[in-house]
DNA sequence: ACCAGGACAATTTTT
DNA sequence: TTGTCCTGGT
């Protein structure tokens, strides 16, 4: 039943999952680098072309947008025929597109719009401020992400018990009124996507019926990754005549903290029976070295899913490690070592340097800028995530449908035309009033301002209507283009002169090339535009159209998730840092540690892990010990590199408590990090940390009442409590 | 409306 | 150290 060419390219394993009876459920789980995307196309691949099921009848999900563009690359090659209307895509776009199809039945108006991040925060923001919630006590980004995390869970307002923690009953509260302003003002935020499309099949049993006979397949990628209500969408959409094929690799799970269920993989079996599993085992990316190195850190995990992978090539190159002084001396002992890949015949796009937070990026950067290496950053602010994006976007908004609020009071007086606070507040009101849009309310009120703001207003009201008016005929990057010019937003970001580089300008320029290369799918229950503001708001990337030079890729190791490269560069591997300072327990340390598995399998040929011996943050040096996780690999992997600066970098002391205390007791003896010490006029501190040794050792104490502060150990005279 | 300067916070990961 | 937010001055 299989043909030829899946036999070349798949092996025993990979064919068995693949052509798996379509009658059974099935788990493959599928370690790292083990071919889990090729699995994935060739099973439906194999559904449609040997067992006759239609592609469109085919749900296949992913978790990122990357990966879904990959697996609809991928299939539209296997299939020979453009992914057209397939429904591929994420928990977000598939849970957006099943809303955007049946938005009535959804209890939502035809023209809801998708909240973001950014503008969810504003939201929030001014209900805490209009609720007296004091955001110095409560942050707002912490009562967001309350929400969101009540929502990731299916909870409602109501449901939550906050009796005993003040912090839960404000949230709680704020969530509430969130939730009514989102109703009321047709918003979805991206967790309402899919509580919305959850709920939209749960109460109608006809729309359930459809598309439980429809999907007949259902292909879950990355399923350690999916949180209760993604698990409960895929478990509503399983009836008996329809089958599941979930993908996922239980040590590959990182995303715990954003509500993700490693447990799901194991729920499934119970919940999906009867169910086939499947485990991939052998890696096709990595050198043996650096697959023994990486299964030797993950085996320091409990309750796994027990897998060994293993490879047919060879032993490789030992993996290296260097131990730099500081971030600096790292970042140009990386750099280096990329320019001899370089000068060895690798392309610079071979090369990734991985490390946990973005903030590291920066020495990086500065150093590839020094030596005039070309690279790339991922991550940090996503392209349509920048100011000047969102503002042009806020145009294309409001001209597509006037009723966007969200749009209408990012741009009112944007760039600036003398419509003050007063005036909008004035708009509010009357749109609260009237159950009327911000857009309808300003023509309402012109007559009753005073004569300035009135004019001001008027012209901004005729302004967004004679762009709409004047471009409605034209193509979608036409369209935006004229935007930016009759908005006077081009002409405003070229002349600003914080913006001495220009990017804001070219920003903008990028943003019609991008419109231009959008390809709208034929067919949708949306118009070319509203397609693009989607894209723009369920993708922020605005990945599809980047160049594709040769530059070194940088990037969190999260976001490398699902990629490899010939040399890896993992860096930053100090406690406190990977492990993050805020994993230190036990769960979260398990997920750092498979962060780090992750790091370390992206790697093909070559890896190096690096850390620094000091470093600075938040403007403060500190002294750092190399990662535990660096300790738990076996030392006959590994080759510590020469620092020239520093003599052998030696396998340094083991991750050890008692042995960390002793570094920082040395010569004087009775301080440690974590003690409780008295000062005469300090009072009572914590030791924090520790620079030098003997009458010049420094000590950080964190005192209760004076802050954090540097004392020479031998003047300051410290009592130890 | 705009700017400069100061206080202050933040440092994990993202659909 | 860096960036953001707010204030108060013009």
């Amino acid at each position: 039943m299989i043909s030829p060419s899946m036999a070349d390219e798949l092996n025993e394993k990979q064919q068995q999952s693949v052509a798996l009876n379509e009658d059974v459920n099935a788990l493959v789980l599928a370690g790292a680098g083990s071919g889990k995307t090729r699995v994935l196309t060739h099973r439906i691949h194999y559904l449609v072309s040997a067992k006759n099921f239609h592609v469109d009848d085919i749900l296949a999900v992913t978790f990122t947008n990357k990966a879904a563009n990959e697996m609809k690359e991928r299939l539209s090659e296997l299939l020979r025929r453009p992914i057209g209307r397939m429904w591929v895509g994420t928990f977000h776009s598939l849970s957006h597109r099943l809303l955007r199809t049946h938005p009535v039945e959804a209890n939502l108006s035809p023209t809801f719009q998708i909240l973001d991040a950014q503008d969810q925060f504003r939201i929030v923001k001014r209900l805490m401020k209009e609720n007296g919630v004091d955001e110095t006590k409560f942050p707002i980004k912490q009562v967001q992400w309350f929400i969101n995390q009540q929502k990731d869970e299916g909870i409602l307002p109501h449901q939550i018990n906050a009796e005993h923690n003040y912090f839960v009953k404000q949230s709680a509260k704020i969530f509430d009124l969130y939730e009514k302003h989102c109703q009321a003002n047709d918003l979805v935020d991206f967790a309402g996507l899919l509580v919305k499309s959850y709920d939209l099949l749960k109460n109608n049993q006809s729309l359930l019926d459809h598309y439980q006979k429809k999907f007949c397949h259902i292909l879950v990628d990355e399923f350690q990754d999916t949180n209760l209500i993604q698990y409960q969408w895929i478990k509503l959409l399983h009836a008996q005549h329809n089958h599941i094929f979930c993908v996922g690799d239980d040590d590959q799970s990182i995303y715990g903290w954003r509500g993700a269920r490693i447990e799901n993989i194991q729920k499934i079996e119970n919940d999906f029976k009867p169910i086939e599993i499947i485990k991939l085992e052998q890696n096709y990316r990595s050198t043996g070295n650096i697959l023994s190195a990486s299964n030797a850190v993950i085996a320091n995990n409990q309750n796994r899913l027990e897998k060994s992978l293993w490879t047919k090539s060879g032993d490789g190159e030992l993996i290296n490690v260097f131990n730099a002084r500081t971030e600096t001396e790292e970042a140009q002992y990386i750099v280096s070592e990329v320019e001899d890949q370089f000068n060895q015949g690798r392309n610079l796009s071979e090369c990734a340097i991985l490390y946990r937070s973005n903030a590291q990026s920066r020495v990086f950067e500065e150093s590839l800028i020094n030596r005039n290496i070309a690279y790339r950053i991922y991550g940090g602010l996503r392209f349509f995530e920048r100011a000047e994006i969102k503002d042009a976007m806020s145009y294309v908004r409001l001209i597509e449908d006037t009723s966007d609020n969200i749009a209408f009071e990012r741009i009112v007086n944007f760039p600036t035309r003398g419509i003050g606070l007063t005036t909008v507040e004035k708009i509010r009101t009357y749109a609260i009033e009237h159950h009327s849009d911000l857009f309808q309310s300003s023509i309402s009120i012109l007559d009753t301002l005073p004569a300035r703001a009135s004019n001001s207003l008027k012209a901004f009201i005729d302004l967004i209507e004679s762009i709409k008016d004047k471009t409605q005929h034209l193509s979608l990057s036409e369209k935006i283009d004229s935007i930016l010019l009759q908005s006077n937003l081009m002409n405003h970001y070229s002349n600003d002169k914080t913006d001495k580089a220009g990017s804001k300008k070219e920003n903008l320029e990028e943003l019609v090339s991008a419109a231009k290369q959008y390809n709208h799918e034929e067919g949708s229950e949306i118009n070319e535009t509203q397609g693009f503001i989607a894209l723009a708001t369920l993708d922020s990337s605005g990945d599809s159209n980047q160049s594709n030079q040769d530059c070194v890729q940088l990037m969190t190791v999260h976001s490398a998730k699902g990629l490899e490269f010939p040399v890896v560069f993992l860096v930053g591997l100090e406690e406190d840092l990977f492990p993050s300072r805020q994993s230190k327990d036990e769960q979260k340390l398990d997920e750092e540690r498979r962060l780090c598995y992750v790091g370390m399998t992206r790697a093909m040929n070559t890896l190096t892990l690096s850390y620094a011996s000091k470093r600075f943050i938040h403007g403060q040096s500190f002294y750092s010990m190399p990662s535990r996780f660096l300790d738990e690999i076996p030392i006959n992997y590994l080759n510590y590199i020469k620092n020239s600066n520093n003599g052998i970098s030696t396998k340094s002391r083991k991750y050890d408590p008692s042995q960390y205390t002793k570094m920082a007791s040395t010569d004087s003896s009775m301080y440690s990090i974590g003690q409780v010490v008295k000062h005469a006029k300090f009072g009572l501190g914590t030791v924090v940390n520790c620079e030098g040794s003997g009458d010049s050792m420094r000590l950080q104490i964190k005192f209760k009442k004076f802050g954090t502060k540097w004392l020479i150990s031998s003047y300051a005279n410290l009592e130890i409590v």
